[in-house]
DNA sequence: AACTATTTATAAGA
DNA sequence: TTCTTATAAATAGTT
């Protein structure tokens, strides 16, 4: 993605702006990709800091898919993504793997464990 | 990405779960990035062919955004994308900009049109 | 699960 | 701000 940036909040808000008009139209390519290759339902919703809501959704209504996410059974749910990345987070400040790249390695494993049951 | 493919559903079910998985934790790795750099809310839900969600959302609880989503009034949200979407699409049978180059053009400036508002 | 050739995304710059 | 460009990331097909 061009130059090498780390990726931490952008300061400058015209930068932030930028930034968030082109990475925002590529997520909705994105999103609109995998549903159409993999015949699956999408939605998501971007807050922008200016109090307006991107949307993007599979289905007519948004609402369609809201309530089929409250209906799937928790266990269903892979869920807490999140949570289950700030335990990760931790995990790295344990220094228990000197290797940097065996713990990029391990930590990546961790990961798509999460995401496995598809 | 990858060699050169048209986007249209993956018949073959193998080969689409394995483009969904690998696609699935790309819009994730998106989205948080997206999240962070501009710092802003961001949600998300994936609905597999299996009856699972993968979810992702910036706050503790996907109830809250979806919460914040239902409050957005509807004149702040960039919405109906699909829909929009669908009538460029017609536009572009119409067939009244002859050059190829400055369709594409005027139907890139369409879309940009509707995500100026952020 | 890993590789790699190629395409896409994108941070800067003009 | 729109367009270009250099570079990094994503990914389709392969092993």
């Amino acid at each position: 993605m061009g130059r090498k940036i780390e990726i931490k909040r952008i300061q400058d808000n015209t930068k932030a702006q930028i930034t968030f008009s082109k990475r925002r139209n590529s997520l909705l390519k994105k999103a609109k990709e995998i549903a159409e290759s993999c015949d699956v339902d999408v939605a998501f919703l971007v807050f922008s800091r200016s109090g307006r809501v991107t949307e993007f959704c599979t289905q007519q209504r948004m609402e369609d898919l809201l309530e089929r996410y409250v209906n799937v059974p928790v266990d269903k749910r892979l869920s807490h993504i999140k949570n289950v990345q700030a335990k990760i987070e931790k995990l790295k400040e344990l220094d228990v793997i000197p290797n940097e790249d065996d713990k990029r390695r391990y930590l990546d494993n961790q990961l798509s464990f999460i995401y496995k049951n598809v």
